[in-house]
DNA sequence: CTAGTGTATATAGTTACTATATAGTCAAGG
DNA sequence: CCTTGACTATATAGTAACTATATACACTAG
């Protein structure tokens, strides 16, 4: 603090209250956002404690997405009146703000959630499970769709999770009907699917599936994952299970966790039936 | 969509499903964040289903402050355990975030609140008010202290906000002492104070104050509020009421909402007590 | 009167895009 | 077959909001 200039700061030390980069405060003082109250003849700049206040409205108005810019606008002509309405419409925007975040926290949550759980399966494991009843949002059928068809269909399915806010964290994956893996087409899947844990009434698309599963794991690329469906079936023979109407596939591990498509790990269910055994 | 490419995305489809300009995914090609898995003969960029959550996931990292960089630095040794570990730590950042947001929410209302009654004032009037109590949070004394000494003061005062997370939208004001107003140093503060709606245990410095306050509104920059107090002082002596022990005296508009000091409004709410008189 | 700290301006660098300019690719229509 | 229009590519420059660096002046303590 050089002279007595009493109540008055300079850069250095608003700067400190204001817990930034002196440069920050040339750069306002540039801009016209935030200027000191006074300049000495020396070109020294004095803020008042007044302008803290200033400087933390900036901060907020800042952190809810308002650019410099538009900021300096309202700063050039407030008014109680216009103060307000901002206040009203930041209001809102924050709310939105807080619920995204809490979508995220959430997203974390159920991914840390199924990162833990994998890390306790065995995948050379084979396992009958009864599956309670989970609800599944399903994207149109995809069955036999190539090229521009399948692109259409997954760019809507992703822009309904987006515009539902169905997208809790949870994979997307691909659910068979019983039909194309009698034929042999493992990998020809009829929807995409994402689970939903809290599901809200008045959508359509929801589907849900309990029973019991016969449950796998694909180690490695997806192209040799009729291999493991070979596995699996001869098992179900073994158990004298007969296939029920779906088969339910997700990655466990993949591009988000793992460099190398040989590490990639795939969970597959298999819907079965237990008895009377059906005709396959 | 070019060619019969199957299940693979272009570039501008790609950009289409993440929603972001695909500039965006040259830059993040580019810098080696996120390639595209294969390109054909002629350069042109193909992006898989997949690549969906990575960018998904890289939209989800940036938005809890990580640089490009980092996120980077992540991908390229990925591992189920690191990711769990680094969604550990972001789930941390995230609920810290969040509740900032809250806080600033807070904030918000309050200042809403705030000015919401103050358009309904009339600033000409000067009030005899029963005022419940309040918890106010005291900066250090800052009687005829000037220079480093109140520059001091009032840095730890607003460092101590921000660390116990006290600033929620409340005005700070000054609370004067009886001895100094009898001395006509009006503007002498004795105490920086903001009010506490929600009061914590376990801390220093708070303050209660409650009974009766004459109070009056001072409009236009600060050097002349003598004036006002001299009118509230011979107000007090019409109503036969004597000083009490403080005088508090906060902004009601000033730099936040008006541009020119001459519309600034200051709120000076001065203790009292009806009887018995005390000499003053 | 010098060392050390603080201030100023000017300029360049950073991050994460975003826009523009130029050119090659491809499928559909006349 | 050629043109049109919609797409793709690269390269370069511009943007916002800082952030760092270089140089010079100001003030204060010993």
């Amino acid at each position: 603090m050089s002279k007595k200039t009493g109540k008055f700061l300079s850069t250095g030390e608003f700067a400190k209250l204001c817990k930034v980069n002196k440069q920050t405060l040339f750069y306002y003082d540039q801009i016209g956002l935030l200027s000191p109250i006074t300049k000495d003849e020396k070109g020294y700049r004095y803020y008042s404690i007044q302008q803290l206040e200033v400087f933390m409205l900036i901060g907020l108005l800042k952190d809810i997405g308002m650019s410099l810019q538009d900021i300096q606008q309202y700063m050039q002509n407030k008014s109680p009146e216009s103060f307000l309405s901002l206040m009203y419409r930041k209001k809102e925007e924050i709310v939105k703000k807080r619920q995204e975040m809490e979508a995220k926290e959430k997203m974390i949550e159920t991914t840390i959630d199924l990162m833990e759980q994998a890390s306790q399966l065995n995948f050379s494991d084979i396992t009958l499970e009864e599956l309670p009843e989970v609800t599944l949002y399903l994207s149109r059928n995809i069955e036999n769709t190539a090229g521009d068809d399948f692109v259409k269909v997954v760019s809507d399915f992703i822009d309904e999770l987006y515009e539902l806010h169905l997208d809790t964290g949870y994979p997307i994956g691909g659910l068979t009907k019983r039909e194309q893996v009698l034929k042999g087409e493992y990998t020809n899947y009829s929807y995409l699917y994402i689970e939903q844990p809290e599901p809200r009434e008045g959508h359509p698309y929801f589907k849900s599936v309990k029973g019991s599963f016969l449950i796998g794991y694909h180690i490695g690329d997806e192209k040799n994952i009729h291999k493991t469906y070979k596995r699996l079936l001869a098992e179900m023979e073994r158990l004298h299970l007969s296939l029920g109407d779906y088969v339910l596939e997700e990655y466990v591990y993949d591009t988000l966790v793992k460099n190398r498509k040989e590490d990639y790990v795939t969970k597959i269910m298999i819907q079965v039936i237990k008895s009377p055994r059906r005709l396959s």
